[in-house]
RNA sequence: GGGUCGGUACCCAAGCGGACAAAGGGAGCAGACUGUAAAUCUGUUGCGCGAGCUACGUAGGUUCGAAUCCUACCCGGCCCA
């Protein structure tokens, strides 16, 4: 039986921890937090590591506390940012705290039925506490324990006093003490010991820990988890758009999220196999050597997109989005019978077209690419026409025969779309 | 409030009266090679089929002509009060 230190060893979970931390995870229960910045109504893979390490933890016996920072999402966090973040207004913060809400629920046991006797995972809103500390209290009660000097000090800070033409502030930088006000209310109304986050957190983390352990003499711990780098050192999805993959299905589709994992470097997916998934160490051994020996198969990428779309989304859509990925990228699309076809695209962005628009010399590609969304202009489609990187029905097709006709249609009603390697777009001709 | 420097496309950044839809880099997109990977190479990235249109913080002005000059305003850095 391997402890839950052990394992989060083995996961690589653990980049900084404070002293004394082991035995408190392996012999006592504590109660563990985790703050997520409500900048979005979803959360996205990013935060998925911190709520399934979460899980690993209430599944070990502890009792979980995910803390929504609807007091401190007002503020923004000025780490790895060298801007000043806009402010959200209350009403959108809200929004977004309901919406993480959903998405918990379906990851961590807010039920305390579990027989491990780790009691109901909380899911709290700094805004609860934050919104009614009055300043002069602040400053006295909670600014008296800070010096200017180790704030400064802090890397993320740092950061931004030598991006010179940007600069901090006051609100961002006061930013830690609030989150050092968290661990001080969770502590004192929940018995809050440990905290946890991704390691860019552990300047703030720190403070936290000191100031709990300096005015109530508590014995609080936090441990953090190194942030995903690639081989290259550099930074995975630091700004990229098209990078961000969301938990929400209607942000980012069941399929997509499988793809988005499916399509991971061999040098990452061991790595992501250990954050994200609850697979015994065995069978991520063997996926690794299966990556060795024959990556080409991409065992592990697609272990890891099943069993993370299961995690998210359930069982029965991963199988769906498992299928889609073996015809799109096995098969034929002229050879997949129309429910299958149907199934396979359940997922894409589809639109429904008259059928007239196919009479005569056919509606123009370049058109359809443009009106379907895959490109953002016309302009854009024909680039990508030009390029070789416009498909109907998965054949490519240059800018000569770019008319689509009714001989396109598949049972009489559908038309595939495709843009470069992955996008799709269904259209349905009535 | 004063002084000073600055605000250019997704980001960084060059340009400082015409040849600028704007160099270069990053990022994105597409293609080739592969394994739905990485690396590499090639092409491409405001809108429009096009004449052209809209764009260099905002609003005006000078000029045949402005991202470039002038004025006011807004925003940011630094220094001073």
């Amino acid at each position: 039986m391997t402890t839950l230190s052990e394992d989060l060893d083995f996961r690589g979970l653990i980049a900084q921890e404070s002293a004394g931390l082991r035995p408190v995870l392996d012999t006592q229960r504590v109660t563990a937090y985790l703050g997520i910045d409500p900048t979005a109504d979803s959360l996205h893979v990013g935060h998925l590591i911190g709520v399934v390490t979460l899980r690993r933890l209430q599944e070990a016996g502890h009792r979980p506390i995910a803390l929504a920072g609807g007091g401190t999402g007002l503020i923004g966090d000025p780490g790895g940012r060298d801007l000043e973040r806009p402010l959200l207004t209350r009403e959108q913060v809200e929004a977004n705290v309901a919406g993480i809400r959903r998405q918990l629920e379906g990851l961590l046991d807010f039920s305390g039925s579990s027989s491990n006797g780790a009691g109901p995972a909380l899911l709290l809103n700094n805004a609860e506490w934050l919104d009614s500390y009055r300043l002069v209290d602040f400053l006295r009660d909670v600014g008296k324990h800070f010096t200017v000097n180790q704030m400064v000090a802090k890397e993320s800070v740092k950061a931004r006093f030598e991006r010179a033409e940007q600069g901090i502030s006051f609100t961002e930088f006061s930013y830690m003490l609030l989150q050092a006000c968290d661990y001080l209310h969770l502590h004192d109304h929940y018995g809050c010991r440990l905290q946890i986050g991704g390691s860019d957190q552990w300047g703030n983390i720190t403070m936290g820990m000191e100031y709990t352990r300096k005015v109530r003499q508590a014995d609080t711990h936090a441990f953090t988890w190194p942030l995903l780098t690639r081989s290259d050192g550099s930074k995975i999805g630091k700004s990229d758009r098209s990078e961000v993959s969301w938990l929400d299905p209607r942000r980012t589709s069941p399929y997509s999220l499988y793809q988005y994992f499916v399509r991971k470097g061999d040098d990452e997916v061991g790595q992501l196999l250990r954050y994200y998934t609850f697979l015994a160490h065995e069978e991520i051994a063997a996926l690794d050597r299966a990556t060795q020996d024959h990556p080409e198969r991409r065992a592990a990428q697609h272990a890891l997109a099943s069993e993370v779309c299961t995690l998210v989304h359930g069982g029965e859509e991963a199988a769906r989005a498992e299928k889609a990925a073996a015809a799109l990228y096995g098969e034929e699309i002229v050879s997949l019978d129309e429910s299958l076809l149907l199934d396979v695209f359940a997922d894409a962005p589809s639109s429904v077209m008259p059928k007239s628009v196919l009479e005569g010399k056919g509606a123009d590609l370049a058109e359809l690419l443009a009106t379907s969304g895959l490109a953002k202009s016309r302009g854009a489609a024909r680039t990508a026409i030009a390029q070789g990187g416009a498909y109907v029905n998965n054949r490519r097709r240059s800018a000569e025969d770019g008319a689509v006709v009714a001989d396109d249609l598949l049972y009489g009603r559908y038309v595939v779309l495709r843009r470069g390697r992955r996008e799709y777009h269904l259209l349905r001709f009535e």
